[in-house]
Order: structure tokens, then sequence, then C-alpha cells
DNA sequence: CGATTTACCGAAAACGTTTTCGATAAGGAT
DNA sequence: ATCCTTATCGAAAACGTTTTCGGTAAATCG
């Protein structure tokens, strides 16, 4: 591995005029300057970055925890957060919380102590003690959380407006005609499942629709099957519904297939909206109208965010800390037909 | 941030001494490796990577190049390089190359400056040089490629057994009573589609079924459309056909929703196999029976690999190079119906 | 011509570890 | 008392940068 000093003792000069060199310092002749580029280039110098970490006191790197890889809405974020920190010049270091709270903690630990330049972060469902979130802002490392954030936790924060994309879809199937509008919700955390009921519920009282509790449904663990199993519940339950509003694609899938397997036609005889756009929402049968949460947009502002506080915490200027909240588009597809042409 | 020299200065004694307490070093007293122990986790010491890192010239952070983060079967390949890698302490920074030669030549050379201790690479589907990854092993850092790799680069690497997985779904075909089997394949390049047509013919022949060329479908980008594309001209050309075999899931759903809307029975009237078990491949109807890859166990076995290469290199030991290649599963399901019945 | 500016270069410190090689003192053996 | 172990510690070098602060020589100015 070649270094610095070899590049001086070839050149017969000192190691510092070297590194002024290579960083263009006005204090080295042009001519120097070229000398030692070329010579740079002929022995394919690459700067020793253990040293300049070490030096300069930073990585260019970030860390980044995330609750699963495995999953299409955050695999797309992690995409756009290593896209555009490629772009700054930044490596990202990813982990996995799988979800539990004690490996989040021993993930921060690891961060830490590998001295990234900054975190970015979002919570595992589990998580419901803060600390070890606070003490990386206390030790004044730029952390960014997004998705599935805590309110409470003071930092920047990107998440999309579930409530609204709620109403949204809600609206949507009003728009089309329909009278009886269910909805399958997710568990009471984290917070998005409680700001889709919402955002339901305030669609229906806008339009002057009746809220009936008796058509909510409440998951647990959000899966295909369990989609299936509320859906024949609902059949059975409520013969008169012509739409439902479901929390998760996934869900809404289960629900189509036991619509499908009863004979029940969608969308002629119910109207389904999911959550999230999957990417097999697209290639189902019907293809399913859904809200299409921008992952990729999520991690590219979730970056900059990040990006801009190691900038200011460089420059000594105070960090401002910002809430930013993504917008989402309904996507209509077959699953959904006006009744009213 | 706490440093050796703030402990010694606490308690008195030389920087070594404390160093050397930390780690276990014989020839320092219990008595005072006690004590530097407590002060140190008093004072919440975390040694400072980037000065370990110049000193033991090791970064303990390994470099994943993957052609496609928002992928089922890559996705999980990066849970298990991560999950394996975290267990024993090293750190993982993936980058993505979009299916890019140059970008993977470029992200190479990210890797290479941040020093990484190894590479994980599977090849992006232009790249058709390979003196980008030669020169990684030139410059002795480990290497593994995985699932999409370069027979001719001197390497270890994992794959999984394509032409054998792909002679296991022809043979649940023909196993099941079908007569004209069908073969919707890749382009020339990955490897991995040739392997795939080289299962499907050798599965006919061993069969003592006619090899018929003109029903094997060459495709190019592998998409949703292109399925229902072939679809729809199989059953143009051939009104015999009675079982297929997809080089692909996304191809073979394509495939099944245009059966679907032509009124073309799954699996009564022509039976589908896909391959790489997708996440969807489970929940569209009917079910996909498929060849599952498993992704996870790859990117474990990946791992596993490089770790053993960089603790060899480390130890001075001669890397020796090798090949795995991880079996796969047929799983079967509604796409496919034994006709003997 | 002396004084001052400008252009260019280098010595040296610092970042925080790890590790080699002595140094010292205590204890045991003779 | 002398010699040899053994146990315990520390000085110092090294890893490869970056940057501060002078220093020298040439150029400019009065």
């Amino acid at each position: 591995m070649v270094t610095l000093k070899q590049i001086a003792e070839e050149l017969g000069i000192s190691i510092t005029t070297v590194s002024k060199a290579l960083k263009e310092y006005p204090d080295v002749s042009e001519k120097t300057r070229k000398l030692v580029r070329e010579t740079a280039s002929l022995l394919n110098y690459k700067p020793n970055s253990f040293a300049v970490n070490l030096r300069t006191k930073e990585s260019k790197t970030i860390g980044l925890i995330i609750p699963e890889i495995v999953h299409h809405f955050f695999s797309s974020v992690i995409k756009g957060i290593i896209s555009q920190a490629e772009k700054k010049g930044y490596l990202v270091i990813t982990l996995q919380s799988n979800e539990s709270y004690d490996l989040e903690k021993q993930q921060i630990d690891l961060l830490l102590r590998k001295r990234v330049d900054g975190v970015l972060i979002s919570l595992a469902n589990g998580t419901g003690d803060f600390k070890h979130i606070t003490q990386v802002i206390d030790e004044e490392i730029p952390l960014v959380m997004f998705d599935k954030i805590a309110k409470v936790v003071k930092c920047s924060k990107v998440i999309i407006d579930d409530r609204k994309a709620a109403y949204k879809a809600t609206q949507h199937l009003i728009d089309i005609g329909c009278k009886r509008i269910a909805h399958f919700r997710g568990p009471l955390l984290p917070q998005n499942s409680i700001d889709r009921f919402l955002g339901y519920k305030q669609a229906l009282t806008n339009n002057n629709i009746q809220y009936d509790p008796s058509l909510v449904y409440l998951l647990d663990n959000m899966s295909f099957e369990e989609g299936q199993f509320y859906a024949k519940q609902l059949l059975k339950d409520h013969n008169d519904v012509d739409g439902i509003f479901i929390n998760t694609d996934l869900v809404a899938i289960g629900a189509i297939s036991e619509f499908n397997n009863q004979g029940v036609k969608v969308p002629e005889q119910i109207n389904v909206v999911g959550f999230s756009n999957w990417f097999m929402a697209s290639v189902i049968s019907p293809s399913l109208t859904t809200i299409n949460q921008p992952g990729f947009e999520m991690g590219k502002k979730a970056f900059k965010l990040l990006y801009k506080e190691i900038k200011d915490k460089k420059k000594k200027k105070v960090v401002s800390y910002k809430d930013v909240v993504l917008d989402t588009d309904l996507i209509i597809r077959k699953s959904t037909k006006n009744m009213l042409v």
C-alpha cells in the first residue's frame, strides 16, 4: 500500500507538500501539484481512510437501522438512502432490528462504537423506551427517524401523512358510490394504524355517513391469512357492505382471495382499497386500488435531513429539527369501480 | 469523548497499562485490571475505532454490492449476510450497482478506498469484463461472488444449481402427466437462464419427450407484461400445450393473469411452474408452484466463506477458493395438479 | 539599496491506539 | 550477599494523515 511518504521520497519533497498538493492547497506551486498528482496516480495512491478518519474525526459513513429488510417498502427506503448518500460521498452501514427493542439498542451501540457520522432509524414495533435514541442525540451524533417514529423524541423526522392518505382512500370509496364502508385496521402500536383509522373515520363524518364501529375490525399480525379470515367474518356479519378500506395491501389481497373464493365479485359487489402499493398489488387480479407510499423519496429525504445536520454540526451551527410529511397518491386500479355511472 | 489517556490520568497509571488491562493481558495484575475495567465503564469509554483501525489495519467492515435492493430474493440475501456478519462482529456497507457495469466498477473503487476487510458481490447483468474484480483479488482483499457470478474469475462462489432446479420443475410437470411442455426462458446473459433452459431440456430428453424448439420462448426483460404477451402468443401458436415452466415468478404471474383473462383454466388446462418463490407467488390465485431459491442461506454461506478467507489471510495461510452450490426445493401449490389420478 | 511583501516549502505536532522492549522491584534460591 | 526468576509496569515507536506555524528565497516597492 502506497503512502504519502512514498510519493514524497519518490519526488524528493516533504510529506506535507505532497498532502497539500493533492488537496490543491494554493501555497504549493502548480508545477509541483501537477508532479504530485501524476506520480500519485502512477503509483495508484489511495489515501488511507483509517488515518484520514482519525485525523478528521469523521468516517463519511452513516448507520441505518431498519426493522425488516425483506419488505418492499423498507427496501425502497434503503435504496433511496443509499443512492442519496452515495451522491454526497457517504457510505451506509445497514443493520436490521428484526422488530426487537433489545437488538435495536445493541445496534445503536454498535454504530456509536463505529463512530458513524449520523444515524437513520425506523423504530421497531416493540420499542417503547427511547433512552438509547436520546443517548445518540445527547452525544451530538445527528439522528433522524423515519416512518416508524416516536413523536416524543426531539429530532428530525420524516413520515407520510397516514391520516390524510386514509382519508383519501375512504373518500375515493365514497366518491364512487359506496354507502357501507368497512375498515380492517392494525393494532394499537405503531401509530400508523391509529392515524389510518382516524382518517377513515373523518372521511365518513365529513361526508355525513354514520360511523358504525361494528364495521371496523382490529387485526393483530396483518397477514394474508388474517385478511382471509376477517373477510369471511365480514361477509357473515354484514351482507350490505359495498366498500372496504384495508390497512395494508397484504391483508387486502388476502381478503380479495377470500371474496374470490366465495364468489363475491370485486369490485362489482364490494370495492377494495389497500395501503402501501406493494409490488404485488399491480399483479394480482383484480389489481388493487391502493395508497402509494413513496419509500424511495422517504429514504432520500431522510438522508438529506441527516446530511444537513451533519454539515451544520461541522460548521458549529445550531441544528434545527424538522418534521417532513410526505404526500401520498391514490392509485386507482381494478378493485374499485365507479358504481354511479 | 473519553480516551485511554483520560483513564490513565484518572488512575495515575500509564496508557500502556490501561490498554493492556482492557485487553486482559496477563502481564498486568488482576487488581489493576479490575480497576481499569471499572473506571472505563464508569466513564463510558468506547475505543476510538478510527485509531484501532489505523493501528490494526482492519476495519471489521465488509462491502456488499448487489444489482438491485428492491427485490425479494436479493433482500433476503442481504438479510442473511448482515445477520451472519453481525454474529462475527462485522458490519456491512451496502451498495447497489443498478445492473450497471460502470457503477459497479466505481463502487468497487469506493470500497477499496474505504479499506473494507472483504467484498461480497453479485454481478450486474451488464458486466462482461472483470478487471475490476480481479484487481480486488490481486490486492489480496478477500472477495466472494454469489448468485450472479463469473465462472472465469478465480475466487470463492456460492450459487444455486439452476440446472438441477429447472430439471426438478420440469420433471414435476412430467410426473403429473404433462405431454407438451413449453418454456419461457430469459436472455443469454446472465448464465442463470441458460442453465435453467438446459435443465428443462434435459428433463425432457431423460423422459423420452421430444424437445421442440418452437415451444421455447426467449424473453428480454422478464416483466409481468412480457409474461402476458408471450402467454397470448403461446395460446395462438400451440393449442395443445398442457404445461409450462417459466424462468421467473413475475413472468409466470403475468402469464397466469393472461390465461385467466382468456378463460384458460390453470391448472386444469395448463399447468404452470415458476422460479424463485417470490413473496407474491403464494398470494395470487391460483397460488404458484415454483422453485424456492434460498436467499437467506445464500447470504449466510457467502459471508461464512468470506469470513474464512479473512481469517486465513490474517493467519497468513493460503486461501483456497470454494464453490458452494445450494440446493433448491420445489414448492407445489395450486398452479399445478396431478392429471393422472 | 534596504525593507517589505509574496510564493513556496517543510518540521513537527496531533489524532488514539497497540505492541515491543526494557526497566524495576520483589521474591526465591544458593 | 549474590544471582536468577517472576510479576508488574511504562517509554516510545508506529500506523498515515492533516494542519499550523515558521522559514527561506525571490520579487516588489519606496
